[in-house]
DNA sequence: GTCTATATTCAGATAGAC
DNA sequence: GTCTATCTGAATATAGAC
């Protein structure tokens, strides 16, 4: 390219780079922080797997800890956008709760990484994540808790200890990230297919289903 | 005690508190563990929480691994004494869920910590733990799983995919210990209480009888 | 068996040249 | 903005006195 490019074409691009470079280094240490855990990653490890220097990283990122928090809220962002199915269906259970399930698990399947960067930090006791959660993951998970409640009310569903519903759901179908390697052991594979997802799914449909919709009280 | 005390005595005695101390080790070890993962925590930071030196931990344990395996060890001995109301109610499956459920989450309930450091492991991909896990309790899975499957050949449950059940067992129960504090958020309470569990058990027990015992196919 | 002292490695972070 | 060099603290582990 000829310098006589736009400064400001130049400057785009410039910036451009370095918005690259950063989202390289977040996922990457994303998918250390996941594993090992923040205290066991250290920068230069980080640093090495996107072929920078370590010096790089605390330049653009401040510290270790401004980088671990740019990468959890990142993993909130996806979280978060899987998590809209219940109440962009209020007007239909079994389509809510198949479309939450499914999308769950397909969360769990596309970023397992960001899964587990989040289950360790909640098993930690969230001392970095509290307020976000607070902030942004409760009135997704309280409006939830509402709609269900609205259903029962409306009776076209059992009235069910929602809060509770959501911790087997949300347990269940991110246990297919969290644990894959145990569920692996005990399917006996490698890793997880298509098709172990799709099973998941129909027994999980099954289970809140008949729990859910079923006419005996 | 006088010193005319038989040497046997004498001897157990101080056996006696070694084995005491290291019991008191192992437990501060796995209560950090749980909550800042293997890398997380030094030798210091146990060792001030049992009143004793560090370098007590390396004669006893011999190294940072050394302790974490022993801890890992008794983790997987509390987890497996929980596991076995499948097998041993092999002929009542509404009993054999009944009992299996409550007892994993009496498990959560009474062992979180335990729970928290097996779930730390996994999640990791459990390096140091994989052997262990194959020859303990892969084998308790699988004998849960065959019992399920004979009680569909049996026509006494209806058939259902035995490991993917497991998993949302297994998730559902263990996310009341290993994640806790987002429940409480979402419950709006500071921590568990008795009824919290109780109410978990009667959805999951609802649940799963209304998914294996439905006389519809 | 327990304590003091220390070797050694490695981490996060900073300073300054370019 | 990126690199080399370095400071500082902390961690695992060992040696040796008592």
């Amino acid at each position: 390219m000829p310098h006589s490019a736009k400064p400001v074409a130049v400057k785009e691009s410039r910036s451009d780079t370095r918005e690259r470079l950063e989202q390289e280094i977040l996922e990457a240490a994303k998918r250390l922080f996941a594993v090992r855990g923040f205290a066991g990653v250290s920068l230069d490890h980080i640093a090495r797997d996107v072929g920078t220097a370590k010096q790089n990283l605390l330049y653009y990122f401040g510290s270790k800890e401004g980088l671990y928090r740019r990468v959890l809220h990142g993993v909130l962002d996806v979280w978060l956008s899987y998590m809209e199915a219940i109440t962009h269906n209020a007007d239909d259970p079994e389509m809510a709760l198949r479309k939450y399930i499914a999308g769950k698990l397909r969360f769990s399947r596309e970023h397992p990484f960001d899964s587990r960067v989040y289950a360790n930090e909640v098993i930690s006791g969230a001392p970095l994540f509290a307020q976000e959660i607070r902030d942004r993951v409760l009135p997704a998970l309280q409006a939830d808790i509402a709609v269900f409640n609205r259903w029962a009310e409306q009776g076209v569903c059992r009235p069910v200890d929602a809060a509770h519903l959501m911790v087997v759901l949300w347990a269940s179908t991110q246990a297919y990230a969290d644990f894959a390697s145990q569920i692996c052991l005990v399917l006996g594979k490698p890793q997880l297919e298509e098709q172990d997802f799709a099973a998941a799914e129909t027994l999980l449909v099954d289970m809140v289903l008949k729990t859910v919709l079923s006419t005996a009280t």
